[in-house]
DNA sequence: AAGTAATGTAATGTCTCTATAATATAATTA
DNA sequence: TAATTATATTATAGAGACATTACATTACTT
């Protein structure tokens, strides 16, 4: 699936640039010459990133991203602005931008930090590997190294704990874990978590040592 | 709970500069001359964000950090160097980078990068944690803090205590708490408000000296 | 399709928690 | 002060949550 991005952009030169680039990049994406009719865009579709100009007709830049968040709209914002004073960048993220960039500018760079944003905040991101202590999971091969010796790992097993690594030190009830992990959450009961938890268990910690995850009573597990 | 934050910088004086600026702003801070130690402290405690410079002693900072990477360690990187041409920050954002700021640089905007990116990264705790004088009550993790030492809770005095705290400095009458805590209230009986309440005040205060739940004779009990 | 691995479900066991009962103490009233 | 009542304390047993093991079923592999 490919990432929906949005300009704004008045010089519309630089926005047929912006949108040729982005879109050989394999983006999505959607241009504005002013911001008009972006809002209920944003409301309808679901969009990754803004790439913002600030100097637009009727509106300032930043002042519309400080109205986004004011009605709950979260989507990561980059500016893209003449305005490069420290006042007015300061100005940019404290009305709810993400990064700044001023013009002009380098494409390839922005390119770079487009991708450094959709990679924290789109959860696609199944590459690479994440660790947690001596616990490293490997996305890719999906394969689960402990103190770097390779431990055999089944697919339901490796979910569960890569969910648990995402949610590291807080605690994930059944339902979550049913909703999350199996993805049928009616069909299963809470003894299948039990279960489950067991044998994951058994295979990152079997001797039992080390006490990753821990049971709260009455409420989930916990991974630390 | 403070985002922690790790600087790697060889500077010594503008490492301090940086130590102060971050810590002032809240931060828990910890500052590196080198890279020597960065990785095991990584592994173990739950750092939020690098500040890394590229100039090292030993070690380029952003190879660093493509190896950090490369460990499944996705610890989120603003780079801070005087590298500053196309290719040299388009590599630090290769290498894994989630930000880059050259030198020289404005502080204040470095520290509205920091928390726009922890924005994304961190999980903005839902409930928080509650305090009540030396109580502290972590909803979270469901963790009870005395005095700032962990003490074990069970589920029904952590409710019990979380009620108390809700409604410090007034009186909750047993029929209140078997409602609001206990959720079956015609089921069980007053005594039952009692005997938990004893083994709360045990849990909080078994010295018995702080009398923060006190008794209301004839009508119930109130925390203070 | 047979055979094997993975996963859900059931049965059993273990342990923690907590409601209740029993008893002791404190507060209130006569 | 004695009697009465409310609450505190302690002990205990039953319930329920979870772990563990065994078994059944489903999903893969060859």
């Amino acid at each position: 699936m490919s990432h929906k991005i949005v300009i704004v952009e008045d010089e519309e030169d630089l926005l047929d640039l912006l949108e040729y680039n982005l879109s050989k990049e394999g983006f999505d994406v959607v241009g504005f010459l002013n911001t008009k009719t972006v809002e209920s865009l944003l409301e309808e579709e679901d969009i990754d990133l803004i790439i913002m100009d600030r100097n637009l007709p009727g509106v300032e830049g930043s002042e519309y991203i400080q109205a986004l968040r004011d009605n709950g709209i979260q989507t990561p914002v980059i500016y893209l602005s003449a305005k490069d004073s420290n006042t007015e960048v300061e100005e940019g993220f404290l009305r709810g931008g993400d990064d700044y960039m001023t013009k002009p500018f380098n494409m390839k760079e922005l390119l770079l930090r487009i991708k450094a944003i959709l990679k924290r905040t789109t959860k696609s991101s199944l590459e690479g590997s994440i660790r947690h202590k001596d616990l490293l999971l490997d996305m890719d091969v999906r394969t689960l190294q402990v103190d770097e010796t390779p431990v055999e790992i089944t697919k339901l097993e490796f979910d569960l704990l890569y969910e648990f690594i995402l949610n590291k030190n807080s605690i994930l009830d059944r339902d979550y874990l049913l909703q999350n992990v199996w993805k049928n959450a009616e069909q299963n009961q809470y003894k299948t978590v039990n279960v489950a938890i067991t044998r994951l268990k058994d295979k990152i910690d079997p001797k039992k040592t080390k006490n990753y995850i821990q049971t709260i009573r009455g409420i989930g597990y916990k991974l630390s």
